[in-house]
This record gives structure tokens, sequence and C-alpha cells, in this order.
DNA sequence: TTGTATGCGTTATCAA
DNA sequence: TTGATAACGCATACAA
């Protein structure tokens, strides 16, 4: 459990930091003023006083208060960005965007690593977060469940997206097998990340894949969890050919996978993509690089994300909220041809 | 420049969190002995009194709230873990270990992602938040500089590790280059990753090169920058070796620049690892899984993230600060020998 | 052992 | 157009 914090934090040089009512002094008004003033309610005052105010504010280095702030709007100006304990390439990019938009907004974007760490509910420490720093608003990347959801909802926090983007992950698990079947695979598989603990964004596209399957009256894809070396990935391969014949079409959790696949059936004597074939998530430059050229599900990073700008934008910023009502997944993920299939 | 927060978030269904008064009447005590109750100064109280009030607490579902504590306290209980903006394929990893070290403490992790966009310094986002939300410390993975340290510090908020990290990096590229030499070559080159505008970990790792070279009287290392694309990285292969001609070692940014300089080679119709010699960074999963495995500096997560749970501990766990002194780097990062070199 | 009073920095309401 | 003043929720020195 979580301790009081304690000893002693390292010395700190400078006194206090300027607060509203020094700033008040410099100019010569009231802490009231200077409020309306930094607010941007600048209509109703002098052309001089608003020019004293901000220069004593910058003058002073005049800082608000995110505690005082928080303290009387009964909530603060956090906006918490929640990154799924899941496989994230293309995390830093996802980030740069959205913190980008978050501050536009004025809100200052946090991000919160939503670690599975083993048992108990994933993320109650999220929970706590929301209930202490009583943040803005909870922008989703996908990992959260709906009573993950639910829960931060009921504390009086809204989560954006409003609806689950777990549809953004069917639609990928579709891609990759329509496009497997489109080859003529009929056996089909999926390939999870064997280390990935309790994958959010794996199980929505396994079962995409088994529902594609299903609908096309072909065999439900197996399933196999594939270790990222060489003997693991080679072991899972065989069994999975043991089982299923060949050839085999499989669609992995992401490009690292494929290509461990990839390479694990060189080592096995079949040949890609005649015996096997993969396709994978991400269209990560590796996949590019390396030689087969890796078939995979693409993402344009500006595209994918703006279903989260949108829902940003119709939350705060007083768009309409059709943008969020319509996100263009189409356009987003796109199948990027390569050798491996 | 940032807006005011504005527009109306979406309805937020819960009227009033629990407060302390809310906690006090329940309990039938003052606010102060709920205050002293729950910072576990109990010593001076009744059992009696103790369990009353933290069963109301428990039954009303009460979190202290972060600003009213931040607001009296002059700080917050967060703790910024800065991300730099540098490729970081573990991050997820060492922001597990860190953020259980953070909260085992009693304070709140929360991570900033230094993106480094385009114009101006790079971090005054983080300067803001530092004094806005005025965190308990901040945790410096390697990105800041000294400058960005001295103005966090500057504004009352200590930096942690108090050393700056960039030891480690020197240590990597000493590493890589080592191994190039011991494996007799003269002619070396240091690969950054191309799209990385301002690396801080490259360039750390590089000038170690540079200076190993100084040290051993070889010529000053070849700076090239990669694209992780094929015909990209075949024409910065191409120049390279037409200017220092072959075989050439080249000590790569991380395990992707690695392997793309490897199959790039094997466009070029050069051989790996005769005519050209690589080393990553990473011991990415993936850099072993592909054929040829790759050789690499790999490193031990628990390992590489001790500096910085050594320094938690000792600026707020009260435990001695000989931990963050010596920092075992020798066992942190290590050779990883595959088949490029 | 417990309660009272005060202040932290900000914003909002209302009076001037 | 401006300025007092009252909350907001919490922690703490001090009084009881």
């Amino acid at each position: 459990m979580a301790r009081q914090p304690t000893g002693e934090p390292p010395s700190t040089p400078r006194a206090r930091p300027a607060t509203s009512i020094d700033v008040a002094r410099l100019a010569g008004v009231s802490r009231a003023t200077v409020s309306h003033v930094l607010n941007g309610q600048i209509e109703r005052f002098s052309e001089d006083t608003v020019e004293r105010v901000r220069g004593a504010a910058a003058e002073l280095g005049y800082v608000r208060s995110a505690a005082g702030r928080a303290l009387v709007m009964g909530r603060s100006d956090f906006i918490i960005v929640v990154v799924p304990y899941a496989t994230f390439i293309r995390l830093q990019d996802v980030i740069e965007v959205i913190s980008a938009d978050i501050e536009e907004l004025g809100f200052t974007m946090v991000v919160h690593f939503d670690v599975a760490r083993g048992r108990g509910t994933a993320s109650n420490r999220l929970q706590h977060m929301v209930e202490t720093m009583r943040p803005a608003g909870v922008v989703d990347l996908g990992g959260l469940s709906l009573a993950d959801r639910e829960a931060i909802t009921e504390s009086g926090c809204p989560v954006l997206p409003r609806r689950l983007p777990s549809a953004v992950n069917r639609w990928i698990g579709t891609l990759q097998v329509r496009h497997l079947h489109s080859r003529g695979h009929t056996e089909i598989a999926y390939a999870f990340l064997a280390d990935a603990r309790d994958d959010p964004y794996g199980r929505g596209r396994a079962s995409a894949v088994a529902a594609f399957c299903e609908a096309e009256g072909l065999a439900p894809p197996s399933r196999v969890h594939v270790p990222i070396e060489p003997e693991g990935a080679r072991r899972v391969l065989r069994e999975l050919v043991q089982a299923r014949g060949w050839p085999v079409g499989i669609a992995c959790y992401n490009d690292k996978v494929a290509l461990a696949l990839v390479f694990a059936a060189k080592g096995l004597g079949l040949a890609v993509p005649a015996d096997v074939a993969v396709v994978g998530v991400e269209g990560a430059d590796i996949g590019q690089v390396v030689s087969p050229r890796l078939t995979t599900v693409a993402s344009d990073v500006a595209d994918s994300v703006r279903p989260f700008r949108a829902a940003l934008a119709s939350a705060y910023g007083g768009r309409s909220a059709a943008d969020d009502a319509a996100p263009p997944l189409d356009d987003a993920f796109f199948l990027l041809l390569g050798e491996t299939t």
C-alpha cells in the first residue's frame, strides 16, 4: 500500500514563487483584477490596467497555481491520456499529436501507463489518480474496459472518446484476415505476442478474425502465442503446421510477431509465402527494411489519431460532435503489400 | 499559445465527492482529527477514534484532494518522469518499474513526453508544468540538458538522479566501439537514426565513440544518418564505403539502424561482417530473431533502472545516498554477440 | 486526547 | 471600470 510521502526532499534553493497578490501589488491593482485580466476578460478593463498587470506578471515570472485553481474550480486543468498495456510502437508519435491538441485547448496533458500489475483490477491506480487529481478528462487510447470507463465517469470525469475505441482493433483484424482469404487461404491462425499478459488490442483483433472466419464458413482460427526468439517461434510454428497443415495464413498481432514467424518458417524449411503466409500490423519501418518485406496493416498516425482529436475538440473545443461520430477508419488503416503473402 | 480551457465538458453524473468535513461529521469528530488520523499520526488518538475515522472515510469513499493538499503543502505529491525525445523500445518496462517505486513512496507518477517540437527550447512545456503543478520531483531519464535541469531546480523542484545520466550513453558508445576495435576495425563510423531531430542519447554515444577513436589514435569516426527504409539506407552505406573503404565498423544508434544497414549491405553486395560490421544497441528481441543475428549492446531493464530507483529512495525514502553514487553500469549493459561483427 | 483557527492561491459574486 | 470578500479542501500550530 502507498505510504505517506516521507523523508526530506533535496534542498530547494528558491524561496517562494510569486502569487497573484504579488502581481497585484506590483501592478497597483487588486487580486481580482489580476485574475480577470490573466484569464482573458480584458474587455472590461482599461488598456492601461491590462498592460500593467501583464507587465507585472511577466516581470515576476508569475504562473497561476494549478492547486489553487483546481481547488476553486472543483477540477484541475489536467487531461490524463491512458496508454494501454500493449505493444505500442508509434506511441511517441501518437502522444505528440494528442499532446499538441490538448495544449491547444488550454489543458495540460499527463500520461498514465496502464501497467497490468499482476493481481487485482488493472486500473485502480488510474481510478485513484482520477479521484485525487480530478482531471478535466481522461483520454482512452483503447485499454480501458467498460467497467473502468464507468467507474471513472461515475466519479465525475468524462472519458474520451465516448465510443469504445475497440472498433479500431476489429477493423485491423478484419483487414488482415480478409487479405489472407483473398489470397486463397482457408486455414487461418491468429498469432498473439507471447509475453503480453493481458493485451486489450490483441483480444479485439483476434475476435474479429474469428468472426470473419465464421461468416465465411471457414474453420475457426487457431490461436497461437509467439515468443520473440528463434527457438520459441519455431516451436510454435511447427505445432501450428502440424495441427492445420499448410498452406496456412497467419494474422499476427504486430510486425515483430510476423517477422519472428517469417524467420521461423525459413528455419523449418517452409516457404514464405507459399507454405506460410503472414500479415503483420503497424507498417513498422523495420518490417520494410528486411527481406522478405513484410505484408502488414499500416496506419497513418495523423489519421489514426483523428478520432481522439475530434473527441477532444467536440468535448472541450465546442466543435460539432459529428467528427466524433464518423471516424474514417478506412483511411487510417490500410494494407501494405509486401512479400510475405 | 495555450488558450483558456473553454467549452462545456460532457455531463458529469455524480454530485460532489466526499470531503474531510463529511468524514468528520460521520465519524463524529473534527476535521483536524480526520486529517491527523488519515495522515498516519494515530499514536495520539484513541483506538476507537481511529477506527471510526477510517471506517467513515472508507464508507464515503473519501480521497484526499490533491488540490487542497498541494495548496497547503506548497507542492503536490506528483513526481514527473520525463521521457526524452529518443527511440525508447523498452519504455513501457522501464516506466513500470519506476512507477512501482514512486507509488511505494506514496507519490503519484505522471509521465511527460519531452517532444522536441521544432523551434524554441525543447522543454518549456515541462518548465511550465513544473511551475503550475509544483511536483515533488522530476525524474530525468536522460533527455534534459544542464540548462533544463537548472531551470527546474531553480523553481524549487529537485531533479533526479542528481548526476547527469549521460554517463550511461557514454558507456554504451564505448562498449560498441571497443568491440569493433577488438575485432580489428580501424575505420569506424557512428550511425544516427535519420529522423530523430535532436536525439540526446545519440549525441552522447557518438561523442564517446569519437573519444575512443582519438584515444586509440584512429581516424575520427564518420557520422552518418540512416533512414529506416531500403533505398535510403543503401545510399548512406554506399557513400560511407566510398569515403572510408572497407572493412568498416559501424556503431549504430539502435538495433533498427543496425538492421537497416545489414540488409543494405546485402543489397550492395557487401559481406556482413567481413566488409561491413555493425553493432546495435538494445538487445531488442527483434534483432535476435532475424538472420543474421545482430551483435548489440543489450541491457537488463532491472539493472538499468537501478540508478533511478536508488535516486528516488535516497531522495524521498531516506535510504543512504551511496546507491546513487555508484550505479553499476557494467552490469546493466553488456555486449550481446551475434553474427554481424 | 481533541477541537479551533488560520492560511495556502485562485475564482466568483456582488458592491462601489 | 474596479475592488472587497467569501468560498474551495486541507494541514497544522495552538488552545482546551
